[in-house]
DNA sequence: TTCAAACTTGCGAAATATTGAAAGTAATGT
DNA sequence: ACATTACTTTCAATATTTCGCAAGTTTGAA
């Protein structure tokens, strides 16, 4: 496996992981399982779109399901993904200082 | 700050960081100053397209610039940003030894 | 002032992602 | 067997991202 080959998984992981609903989804599920209709209704948007977002998070392997008569009840299947999350909040946290920081800084200079 | 906007910020620093090509140049600029020319050349890329994404890491505060004669050389704003992309880039190789074993679970339960 | 070097910006085309509505499927109850 | 509940999938519309080319800007040198 390349560099750019590298790059391209990491950055596509990244990708799974740049959207609101599916990082609202996370939290959700944090340490809870949850029907579809529950995470629709606690995120308060259309099931159909919970449930592609959920097929996408199923075929990455980052959430489980279990099924009990009609419902299917979601899980995550790591809770390091949560971490993951938690991680790279606090890194968007810090670079936001980070540039207020600059930001004061160049205001300072004028 | 309501938790749609922080899951919106959060979405948007990962579809920042979801770039194969700006997570090269963040790996490329790790410890270097590097001009444009040099970023493309580097990467075997088109000068323009290099420039497109640096403006947008500038625009980020992830990178810096320092102008020298008709040189802007860039470098990191943080080496903190290097730090996230290895720790996301851990996450990435977990999750897929994850999914591997799930495979192989999967595998010998026929 | 005119030119060249090194970047940046504007713009349009192509590829991707996101969503809602409608249709399809699977399990269960009558 | 038929209807209902709970999901999933398909499809089409819309929005967003990415990239190449051409044109524009800035700096320094002749």
């Amino acid at each position: 496996m390349n560099d750019k080959e590298i790059y391209k998984l990491h950055a596509d992981f990244c990708k799974f992981m740049s959207n609101p609903k599916r990082i609202e989804i996370i939290f959700t599920l944090a340490d809870l399982e949850m029907c579809v209709e529950e995470i629709a209704s606690k995120m308060d948007i259309r099931i159909p779109n919970v449930s592609q977002h959920l097929s996408i998070m199923r075929e990455r392997g980052v959430v489980k399901t279990r099924r009990q008569g009609t419902k299917i009840f979601y899980k995550l299947s790591n809770p390091d993904i949560l971490k993951a999350c938690l991680i790279m909040r606090n890194v968007m946290y810090e670079q936001m200082k980070e540039n207020y920081s600059l930001i004061k800084e160049a205001e300072n200079e004028i």
